[in-house]
RNA sequence: GCCGGUGUGGUGGAAUGGUAGACACAGGAGACUUAAAAUCUCCCGGUAGCAAUACUGUACCGGUUCGAGUCCGGUCACCGGCACCA
């Protein structure tokens, strides 16, 4: 019989369907749980992409695995589904986002099941469905009760060309991280969530998961906390000037301050300034450069001084002069800083433009080259009064110290994270359940009239003045306060895509559920989610907007885990052909349906993971997918050829105890492509010894994961099914004898002094005399060593000798 | 600039400090075939040599070690993230 993979796979996956091996039931007392969770993909139009099929495929390989060892398996999928590019497909062809949406989930889905993998079907959610936004307001208004949802007045990124407000995160370079649009600052009001009320523990609780490191270190960095200390200079009209500072050690060697463009205090001092109309021109220029502008220019430092105003330093109690520059940000610290050139590079280049004294409180580096920047013990400070002699580690407490018992500051940690700019003036997303009322302001809107359903519009183009698409649809807008009765605006900004990703795993616990968002007894059971593989772009957005989400439900008791995930891995991208991005503009996208046609699921899955290392980016190479097929024809063959007996043989004991080994530890530590590379090696090596049926089902065992449609017929085909029920169903993964990894005979290198001269076999185990005095009947070895004395032998056992001589 | 990561044959990639290149792709030679495809067998880092073999080789320079792709110090290149965060 021929391998027709079209047939077989065709066959095996409407039997999965039907028979549902692959549901999860909740609180199974019986078995261990395995939770593995991909991310849910957002279902474009253009369908699934092979860059979805890695991710997916290695986490089928693993809970497939998992089912088969005993564990009670939660492998879900779902879809997020709200978003722009949907949004902008409905405008341009006049169909509602949500028949859009319904068409795309098909599609994805039946592309999901044709590769095979064993997802929980009866789980799927789906963002856009009103019973599972329900859950997404519900919790916002619980944060909004709770303070954590406010209402601000702030700059926005605007990008000019969706006319829509973005997140910090969605910018990247200065323009939309979607449409490559430009970005500008414009006022606007906005919902926010408060996450940096959540920065402390979202740093700590890193402590506590299994997360790759580079995960947890972006994190780290982009919450960037700082330890550092506030403290008060005082103003020559009296004002109070608090600065933020990691240094005050360097406090004696202010030499003059910044203030930011944006600070409130310049306006209130427009009358004592001298030269306020050059002061004022210089903020609206500011103002006028984005902040990547800002950046941009960087190198090159601007400012201008206050006439009128100086600063006092609290420990000389010396006047220095006060600029205004846009180096100094107004949304981090204080918006206003201590210029310390000595010992600050930026400070450095100011104080050198205009030129202002530099002067040395830390001694060690060169500050007419430099600022002296260096944190440890290399520096001793000096003019600094009661701090000379420290080193930079002991001032800075020091410092600290003096300055709380003055009365001056007090130590303060800051961070780099900002709060979540939450509304989007947008259709396709979920509507905040708000309503804004004169008298009693904004109310929430009380909890049994969840979920607020999005309201038909006629258009779901943005208003020329960027408000949400829902603003024209006046019936809707109008309503009553719950509050007072009396008349009330419901808020007409939707959430941006971020929110429905930010909790789904929790409904895929109890995904039917319309009481709650998910079951204590759910939640109980399968939390947290035990694997999570995504992408590294997600992981200063989704991930740490979920963590933050998945934080404040404990808090309010839903969930009784501090952290979602237990631990988080990450795949590396495939490039298309040349090593080069794929997308559709170079046509170089490889659509695994495609794939599927010509070799099938089994061979896309195998070689998708065989490609290269999980973690790093891979090439795509439609020529070497051969290989992989060209492997399971190898299997099938050996299976034709099986003697037919049930019985294992001696002759494939060893590779295949050892194929155990090493595939049950590849697929834990995600080594895939090794895996698959050791499952090569037993097919050639059987194929050489020849193999029965005995060993051919340690064999599909392992292999079923993997291939999983041609290991359950293979299965069928030699009479397991029969003996023992379906692949899919099977709980049992094979075990290793250690004994029996290892044959009878190794070859073992022989060296002298350290340079390989040949090899030998010897019995397994082999004691050292017994190794050198093989080991010297090497022809090689006998040259070597020729008129020289052997000093010492370094045997390691079953791998080398390697035998140190000097001349005699 | 700061923080990560990576650098190994023609290609994708393997190697708990222990025979570098597993496993594949491509290529070459041969078998089967009327022929092609498929399949099977063998070869396949470089230099020299008919060969046995010798030397050399994991970005570069140095170190530790009996032994280094692997550990340590320094340099370079590329990729990703952040970027005036005081």
């Amino acid at each position: 019989m021929k391998y027709d993979f079209n047939a077989i796979e065709k066959k095996w996956q409407a039997k999965w369907l039907e028979e549902k091996p692959f549901t999860a039931v909740t609180g199974d007392k019986t078995r261990e749980k395995f939770y593995g969770l991909i991310e849910f993909p957002y279902p474009s139009a253009q369908g699934l992409h092979v860059g979805h099929a890695r991710p997916f495929t290695a986490m089928d390989i693993i809970c497939r695995k998992k089912r088969m060892q005993g564990y009670n398996v939660l492998f879900p999928m779902g879809y997020d589904a709200f978003g722009l590019p949907t949004e902008n497909f409905a405008i341009k062809n006049k169909i509602h986002p949500a028949k859009v949406t319904h068409d795309n989930v098909s599609n994805f889905r039946s592309q999901l099941q044709a590769l095979g993998y064993s997802f929980d079907w009866d789980r799927e959610v789906n963002t856009t469905d009103p019973s599972y936004y329900k859950w997404t307001q519900w919790i916002f208004l619980q944060m909004f009760k709770k303070g954590l949802a406010y209402k601000a007045s702030m700059p926005v990124n605007w990008c000019t060309s969706c006319k829509i407000v973005l997140a910090n995160e969605e910018v990247v370079e200065g323009v939309c991280e979607r449409c490559g649009g430009e970005v500008i600052r414009k006022e606007k009001s906005q919902w926010m969530l408060a996450i940096t009320k959540y920065a402390d523990r979202l740093i700590d609780d890193l402590d506590e998961v299994d997360f790759i490191n580079r995960v947890k270190i972006q994190q780290r960095n982009w919450i960037g906390r700082s330890e550092g200390t506030e403290l008060d200079f005082t103003a020559t009209n009296g004002d109070k000037l608090t600065v933020y500072t990691t240094r005050c050690d360097t406090l004696f060697g202010v030499t003059y301050m910044v203030i930011s463009p944006e600070h409130p205090y310049l306006d209130q001092w427009k009358d004592q300034l001298k030269n306020w109309d050059e002061v004022q021109a210089y903020r609206e220029e500011a103002a006028r450069k984005s902040d990547f502008e800002r950046g941009e220019l960087n190198k090159d430092k601007t400012g201008v001084r206050l006439d009128g105003i100086e600063a006092i330093n609290p420990a000389s109690g010396e006047h220095v002069p006060l600029f205004v520059s846009d180096y100094v940000l107004m949304g981090y610290g204080t918006g206003l800083v201590m210029g310390v050139p000595g010992h600050d590079q930026r400070d450095w280049e100011f104080a050198t433009k205009f030129g202002l004294p530099i002067i040395e409180v830390v001694k060690g580096g060169d500050i007419t080259k430099e600022a002296f920047t260096l944190k440890d013990d290399t520096g001793i400070m000096v003019n600094s009064g009661f701090l000379n002699g420290m080193t930079v580690k002991q001032a800075i407490p020091a410092m600290k110290e003096w300055v709380t018992k003055e009365g001056l500051g007090h130590p303060k940690t800051n961070f780099k994270l900002r709060d979540w700019v939450f509304s989007r003036q947008r259709y396709w997303g979920e509507p905040i359940p708000l309503v804004n009322c004169e008298k009693c302001g904004w109310v929430a809107l009380p909890e049994e009239q969840l979920p607020l359903l999005l309201p038909e519009v006629d258009s779901y183009e943005v208003t020329d003045t960027g408000e949400s698409p829902l603003s024209k649809m006046t019936d809707w807008v109008n309503t009553t306060c719950p509050c007072c009765g009396g008349p009330a605006q419901r808020e007409t900004d939707t959430m941006p895509q971020w929110a429905g990703s930010s909790w789904y795993f929790l409904r895929y616990m109890d995904p039917h559920n319309d009481q709650e968002l998910v079951s204590k007894e759910a939640v109980d059971y399968w939390g947290p989610v035990d694997w999570y593989n995504g992408g590294m772009e997600h992981t200063t957005l989704h991930l740490l907007y979920s963590r933050f989400w998945h934080k404040f439900l404990y808090d309010i008791g839903v969930v009784s885990t501090k952290e979602p995930y237990a631990k988080r891995t990450s795949h590396g991208m495939i490039l298309g052909e040349g090593g080069i991005k794929m997308s559709k503009s170079r046509g170089n996208v490889v659509n695994p349906t495609d794939v599927i046609a010509e070799y099938g699921a089994d061979t896309m899955r195998l070689y998708i993971m065989f490609v290269g290392d999980f973690e790093q980016a891979a090439v795509w190479s439609t020529e070497a997918v051969k290989g992989s097929k060209r492997f399971i024809d190898r299997v099938w063959n050996l299976a034709e050829q099986a003697k037919d007996t049930y019985e294992e043989t001696e002759a494939n004991q060893v590779i295949l105890h050892k194929t155990i080994k090493k595939v049950t530890s590849d697929v834990d530590d995600l080594k895939l492509n090794t895996a698959i590379a050791a499952l090569m090696t037993a097919v050639n090596e059987m194929t050489a010894n020849g193999a029965t049926r005995g060993d051919m089902r340690t064999l599909l065992l392992l292999l079923s994961p993997f291939a999983p449609h041609v290991v359950e017929e293979l299965w069928e085909m030699l009479g397991f099914a029969a003996k023992e029920g379906k692949m899919a169903c099977q709980s049992q993964w094979p075990v290793y004898d250690e004994a029996k990894t290892v044959a009878s005979t190794v070859e073992m290198a022989v060296q002298v002094n350290g340079k390989l001269k040949g090899s030998i076999k010897m019995p397994t185990d082999s004691a050292e005399e017994a190794v050198v005095a093989e080991a010297l009947k090497v022809e090689k070895v006998q040259k070597a060593t020729e008129g020289m004395k052997i000093v010492k032998t370094i045997h390691v056992k079953n791998r080398l000798v390697n035998l140190i001589v000097k001349p005699l």
